[in-house]
DNA sequence: GGTTGACCTGGAGTCCACTCCAGGTGGGAT
DNA sequence: ATCCCACCTGGAGTGGACTCCAGGTCAACC
């Protein structure tokens, strides 16, 4: 059987907002979404799947310009797969900066706190 | 001797633009900056040091309005210390959580440029 | 003594990623 | 049959964090 999800089960499903997924169809993130005999959305399992992607996309920081460029990648088949894996590895990348970023930073925060608890 | 730095050096030891700086100090997240003669800005040691809070503060993601709560707590002296040390707790707390978040999300990075080099 | 160029101020503009709104349609439970 | 609620569309509005601009002042170097 091939699920197909109401907007409301897609926004629970991704956790994005309804808004933001029409949204995301409207400039193209997502391709035009199958609608029912009234209009309204139905999505289906690729489109959850490929939403999911976003999602962690989205939330590793990427901009919208640069899942666009992916998404279109995508779009445009196979032979595009070595572009993709060079997009995703410098993402990659740029996300390891970020943890050890965030990391380095940390320590700054803890040192500060214990310093506040040695003056306590 | 007490180091002062001209507006350009300010730029140049903490990273943050000019207008960021001015924008910090109307904001209130700097206080009122020493002036020369001119008027111009003239930082103090002090002031690169909390610009390296705010930096880091920044980067580790703290909205402007909570690095302002915490400016306002600094200013309001020492029986503060027990409200600073909670409020970094919990942005430390929340640091904590971007990091392992990012490193999950990563996992699923990885394992989609695996799948990619697979069918290639 | 003229010309850069670093700086000043107040305020407007920008960018990103949504989020909200008005006005309208359809479908499902009572 | 009626009511409500989930949806629809196009377009305007929002929030956060800057960033830029116009018009002006000094100071220093040639």
């Amino acid at each position: 059987m091939t699920t197909v999800y109401t907007p409301a089960e897609a926004v629970e499903e991704t956790g994005f907002s309804l808004d933001t997924l029409r949204y995301y169809e409207k400039i193209g993130l997502l391709e035009r979404v199958a609608r029912n005999a009234a209009g309204q959305r139905r999505f289906t399992e690729d489109d959850i799947g490929w939403l999911g992607t976003l999602r962690c996309l989205r939330d590793t920081g990427m901009p919208i310009a640069t899942m666009l460029r992916f998404a279109e990648l995508v779009r445009a088949g196979d032979h595009t797969i070595p572009d993709r894996i060079k997009l995703l590895e410098e993402h990659d990348k740029q996300v390891q900066e970020q943890i050890a970023n965030l990391a380095e930073r940390q320590r700054y925060i803890r040192t500060k706190i214990s310093y506040y608890r040695r003056v306590l």
